[in-house]
DNA sequence: CGCACAATGTAATCTGCTGCTACAAATTCT
DNA sequence: AGAATTTGTAGCAGCAGATTACATTGTGCG
C-alpha cells in the first residue's frame, strides 16, 4: 500500500541510464552518439561510455556513417539495436487460433505461427498445450538468446504474480497454468498482461505512440478496454484491474450490462449494439455488421447509424480526455475498419463533447499497428520488464 | 511533446535519495536512522550519511531517545522536522476570503490571516492587493528563510507557466497577474495550481494520503473536481487541463450543462442539482439545503434525496475506480458535511456499482483536513517543488 | 594539393555517492 | 558485573558520470 522507499545505488544508475538511452532510441530512430548527447545534455564522453557497454553486450550496433548535405565535420555513426537483440517470445489470442512471434527490439516479426484453437471453449489443458506448441516453434527459430515470453490476454490479469483474474473470452486462461507451464517448459521469465495495456505498451515501443508521454490506447469491437501510459509510463493501478473504461456508465439508467451493471459505455458503443440497431433499421447482413461494413454502405440509414456509433464511441473518450489530458487517443479494434472517415466523425463528436480548453489538444489516431498490436504488445511486455526500468 | 531524455548524475543521486528520505518520513512520521535504513534495505551508514546533510542543512533534528519497553539494545533518535523547516507561504481562496497561511513541512499552521473580498465578482487588481496583503502578514511572521508561495486556484491553471487559464469562481485570477505580482513583491518562487490538485499533494503530505501510491482527491459541492495521485506522483497530464471529471458525461441525453455540453456529472451531483430535487419535493430550507442539512432531517422524502445523492456522487466514483483503480477515494467539501452516514451510503452504492474484482479494493474516506486542506494543499505545492524531485 | 575549421568519438583523470567492514556507545537481560 | 543487542559513525573500496584533452574524419578555401 505504501510507496515502498528505495533508493537509488551507484550500481541502478547505470542502468537507469542504459533504459534511458534505448528509450531514446525507441522514441527517435537512430541516433548518433552526439546526437544523443544533444539530446540528454549530456558530454558526448558520458554517451560514450554507455553505448559502449550496449554495444559489447550485443544488443546495439554500429551502422555506417551518414554523409549529410552541407555538413561539415566527421559524420556520425547512428547506433540501432541489432537485428537479433532484444529477441521476444510474444502470444496473443484469437477467436479461433493462438498466435506466437518472435519479435525484435526493432519491432521485427521474425517468425510467426498460428496454432488452432478455438480459445473461447477450450479446457485449460487444451489452451495451455496450443500455447506451448506456438511458443516452442518460435523459440527454436530464434538466432540468439531470448529474453523472456509475453503473454497478452483479453482479460483482468495481475502481473505481478502472472496470475490471470478472470477472463470472458478466454475462460481457459484463468489462474497462472499459463505463466507455470511456460516458465517450467522453457525456463524463460514471462510476463503476463491484459491485451489492451500490452497494446498501449506496443504503441509506446513500436507504434504511434512512440515519443509521446501521455496516450491512451483504446481497444473496440467486441469490447471496450483502455491502456494507459501516463508521463511515459503505462499505468497499471493499485493492482491490475484497470482500464475498465467500459463499465463506466454513460446512461444513469441504462440498460443492464452483461457484467451486471447498468448504463455501461459497452452498452452503447460495441458491435453487439451496433448489429442491434443496424437489424432495428433494417440494414442488409445486419448480424456481421461492423464498422468497416457500415462505411461502404453509406446511404441515409447506414449513415445515420454510423454517426450515433461514432458519438457513442466519443462519450468514452471523452471521459478520458477530460480526467486524463491525453496527448493522443490511439484506436484499435473494430473502428479501424471505418478508416478516415469514421475516425473524424469520432473526432468530431469527441471535440463537441469536449470543453473548450482541452478540446484542440488531442488527437485521434487510428492505429497503424492494428493487427500486430496484440503480439508486438506482448513482446512489449517482456522489454520493458528487461530494459525500461523505472527510476 | 516527447519525454524528455534526462541521465541521471551522480549529483542528482544524492538529490533523489534526500527526497527519498523526506518522503518515507513524511509517509511515517518521525523515524530513527535505522528505521530508515530497513525501510529502504540499505546498511544504516548510508542512511547516516544522507541524513546528516539534512541535519546540516537545517532541515531535520534528532529528538531524543525513545525508550522502548522490551526493547533491547541502544534507543534510536527518531528524525523529524524542524518546526522552522520548510516553511511555505500558502494562498487559497473562500467565497469572501482571500486566506493566506504560513506552513512548515510538518503542516502545522504557523500564521493564518483572511483578507476580506468577494472574490468572485473582485476585479484582478483588487484580488491581487488582497492576495500580496495576505502573503506579506504571514511571510514576516517566518522565524526563518520562507521556500516559496504555493496558490489553490479554483480553476484551469497551467503550473509551468504559473498562469491561470480560465475559473469560474473567480475570474479576476485568470492571466499571469498573480503569480507575477508575487514573485516581484517577494522574490519567492511562486507555484499557482488547480485546487483540486493541491489538495491531493496536501493530502499526500498531510493527510489521509501519506503513505497511500495511489489515490483520488475529489471535491464535491458547488462544482466536481478530482486530484490524482499516481503511483506516488500527482498527475498533471500533457497540459494542466485534467481532472474535470465534473464535466463527463453519465447521462447521455442529459440536461445542458453550465458549461455548454449535455449530461455531465456535475449536472446530477452537486449542490445546485440537490437543492433544485429538495425544492421540488418540498423540503424544508431547500434552497441552502446541503449534505449535512439533509442528513439532519432523516425522514422519508429526505431521505430517499439523500439516497439519490449519495448514488449520483458514487456514478462518478465509479468511472474513476474502474479506470484508474486507486486505492483510497478522498472526499472533499459538501459531503464531508454528511459525515458517516452520507460516507457509507456513497461506499455503498459505489460497491454496487461497480466490477466484482474492483469493488472491495477502494476505502472512501472523508477528508480529515477538510477546512485546511486547500491551504496545505498551497503549502504542498512548494514543498513538493523543493524536495520531491521525481527520479 | 595543403591547410584551417568543424564535428565525432575516445582515453585519462577527477569527483560524488553508495556499499562494506569494523568499532564505539547505549541499553537490557542474566 | 558481564554478555547480548541495537544504534550511530569512521574509513576505505568501488562504481559511474563529468571534465579535459586528443585523435579521427570530413568540408571548404586558397
Amino acid at each position: 500500500m505504501s510507496s515502498p522507499t528505495v533508493l537509488l545505488s551507484n550500481r541502478q544508475i547505470g542502468d537507469v541510464n542504459r533504459s534511458r538511452v534505448l528509450r531514446a532510441l525507441c522514441d527517435h530512430g537512430p541516433l548518433s552518439r552526439a546526437e544523443l548527447a544533444r539530446l540528454a545534455g549530456v558530454p558526448r564522453a558520458t554517451i560514450g561510455t554507455i553505448a559502449q557497454g550496449l554495444v559489447d553486450d550485443g544488443l546495439l550496433e554500429q551502422t555506417d556513417p551518414v554523409r549529410e548535405a552541407g555538413r561539415v565535420g566527421k559524420p556520425g555513426r547512428p547506433l540501432w539495436f541489432r537485428v537479433d537483440a532484444g529477441l521476444c517470445a510474444a502470444v496473443s489470442f484469437s477467436a479461433d487460433a493462438v498466435e506466437a512471434a518472435l519479435v525484435n527490439a526493432r519491432g521485427d516479426v521474425l517468425a510467426r505461427v498460428e496454432v488452432a484453437c478455438t480459445t473461447a471453449s477450450a479446457a485449460t489443458r487444451t489452451l495451455v498445450a496450443a500455447v506451448l506448441e506456438g511458443v516452442r516453434q518460435v523459440v527454436v527459430a530464434a538466432p540468439a538468446e531470448v529474453l523472456g515470453i509475453g503473454v497478452a490476454v483479453p482479460g483482468v490479469c495481475d502481473p505481478a504474480t502472472g496470475s490471470v483474474v478472470g477472463s470472458g473470452p478466454l475462460p481457459g486462461a484463468v489462474g497462472r497454468h499459463l505463466s507455470e507451464s511456460l516458465e517450467e517448459a522453457f525456463g524463460l521469465p514471462v510476463l503476463v498482461d491484459n491485451d489492451a495495456r500490452a497494446q498501449a505498451l506496443g504503441e509506446k515501443w513500436f507504434g504511434d505512440g512512440r515519443g509521446v508521454a501521455t496516450f491512451a490506447s483504446v481497444q473496440t469491437g467486441a469490447g471496450l478496454g483502455v491502456g494507459l501510459v501516463l508521463d511515459g509510463e503505462l499505468y497499471r493501478g493499485a493492482d491490475g484491474a484497470v482500464g475498465e473504461l467500459g463499465h463506466t456508465v454513460v446512461q444513469l439508467d441504462g440498460e443492464t450490462c452483461h457484467c451486471g451493471l447498468t448504463g455501461c459505455w459497452e452498452t452503447v458503443a460495441t458491435l453487439r449494439w451496433l448489429r442491434r440497431e443496424a437489424a432495428a433499421a433494417g440494414l442488409p447482413g445486419a448480424r456481421s455488421l461492423d464498422a468497416a461494413g457500415l462505411v461502404a454502405l453509406r446511404e441515409g440509414a447506414a449513415a445515420h447509424l454510423l454517426a450515433r456509433y461514432a458519438d457513442h464511441i466519443a462519450v468514452g473518450l471523452a471521459t478520458l480526455v477530460h480526467l486524463l489530458g491525453p496527448s493522443r487517443l490511439l484506436l484499435h479494434g473494430d473502428v479501424v475498419g471505418g478508416g478516415e472517415v469514421l475516425r473524424s466523425l469520432i473526432a468530431d463528436r469527441l471535440s463537441a463533447r469536449s470543453l473548450p480548453h482541452v478540446r484542440d489538444d488531442v488527437e485521434v489516431v487510428l492505429s497503424s499497428l492494428d493487427q500486430d498490436a496484440g503480439l508486438l504488445g506482448a513482446a512489449a511486455l517482456v522489454l520493458s520488464q528487461r530494459f525500461a526500468l523505472a527510476a
